[in-house]
DNA sequence: CACCGACTTTGATAAATCGCAAATGAAACC
DNA sequence: GGTTTCATTTGCGATTTATCAAAGTCGGTG
């Protein structure tokens, strides 16, 4: 098995204040897998036999109900963890992630969690933070999704991601993956129908370009007025 | 300063699988705390001095937009940490609790936390997979209000009510704390008039019995089938 | 280069739910 | 006991958004 050299690791603030020998250490029990676009990397319910870091690509983490509906909670990017499950004390996977993109991924044991957590504490500390936004994440879309209608859960998704993932071109900000209105209407709760209708809407006041699988963000200043609630409509 | 009993903590959840002398040690440091009903134990935004445990009572965990509406994330039932934004590396609160009845409830300082953990590690994987049960429950939570329609949200959430503070009686299961329909449509989102309308239905098919405050479950059975959409609309 | 499939747009209609207004009811407070 | 306050109910019109249906567009593939 090759080596798998520190500097994969060595700058994502998950692994920030470890030594390099603890990096070498952890990364002496990770395997580094190609994950093909459009596969799964974990299944909802599936047993938590791992948990990953995303080195590069996208993963889009979906969950299903039991009538086959689903949802996109979150978009993952290089550098962030997923399939933490077991520093959640659970023991299979809440959620499915697939591959949005050709991806790679480390990943460990998830036995060795519970090691991990105590012979590197900063690590565990580091997880935990994650986990804390993350909860902070979700209850803050609980919120929107209680109080807003559509077109600001829309436009403030649209503005999460350009965070997370914007890449700025001359046109404005790049969602930077391949998107669907399908994808959009699964993060906010509507349909693919009314997320073109709103895009067509905004593409005419100048707000966003977009066109199949991509979404560009001319206005983010705008945007977030809409999103706020604070635009007169005009 | 008076001692506080081993008892009264020895009990719950969270501190399974310490020793005695673990709980002394750990009650040395807290404070209990009498919260009157409708006060605030903590509030969102400020400074996260304090985690607890909820001993009697029951708190509403609410979170508000910058625009003042709220929405109830969860109810708080004796035996439940609240307030554990520490474990999540935050240093303020990033929701409100509020009594809902006259509380009691244990307070250490926040600084305390990371000790705690090392201290005592059973009790830091407890708080952890608290944790995780949340982020689970609040994804859930996103899910529903992705993919259902208000009858079968606000359905749910009286079920997951009765279930973690039903209490029997002769009519059915009662949710043993006040509880208004503006609080119901806050836990959903919708308004006071949809649930009103909800419960006024329900009672007329003998789901449930409810008055002002109050809501009881006659028959828990065929609210879950109206929540799950697999019941013939009669 | 034509075809196929996936993605997107758009219109028309229907359904769900909100917002507003007003009336009623029940508990709490002098 | 009377009054006040808060919670609840209910009707109705207005809006939002879903649903259904169909057509258009783009990109890739054989």
């Amino acid at each position: 098995m090759s080596r798998l050299d520190r500097s994969l690791i060595s700058g994502l603030p998950v692994f920030e204040g470890l030594q390099a020998d603890d990096l070498d250490r952890m990364l002496q029990s990770a395997r580094s897998l190609r994950i093909e676009k459009e596969t799964p990397i974990f299944e909802q319910g599936g047993e938590a036999h791992s948990f990953f870091v995303l080195l590069d690509g996208r993963a889009r983490v979906v969950k299903s109900t039991a009538d086959g509906q689903q949802v996109i909670v979150r978009y993952i990017v290089p550098g962030e963890l997923m399939g933490i499950a077991q520093a959640l004390g659970r023991t299979t996977y809440p959620a499915s992630a697939i591959a949005v993109l050709d991806c790679v991924v480390l990943a460990w044991p998830g036995r060795l969690w519970p090691e991990f957590a105590t012979a590197y504490p900063t690590f565990g500390m580091n997880t935990y933070k994650t986990v804390g936004a993350r909860l902070n994440d979700v209850q803050t879309q609980v919120v929107e999704m209680a109080t807003e209608q559509v077109e600001r859960r829309v436009a403030h998704s649209l503005l999460r991601l350009i965070k997370q993932s914007g890449r700025k071109t001359e046109a404005g900000i790049l969602i930077d993956f391949p998107i669907t209105r399908q994808d959009i209407a699964e993060m906010t709760g509507t349909t693919l129908h009314t997320v073109s209708r709103l895009l067509t809407a905004w593409e005419e006041k100048g707000l966003v370009r977009s066109g199949r699988q991509q979404v560009t963000i001319k206005e983010p200043h705008r945007l977030l007025l809409l999103a706020e609630g604070r635009s007169r409509q005009d």
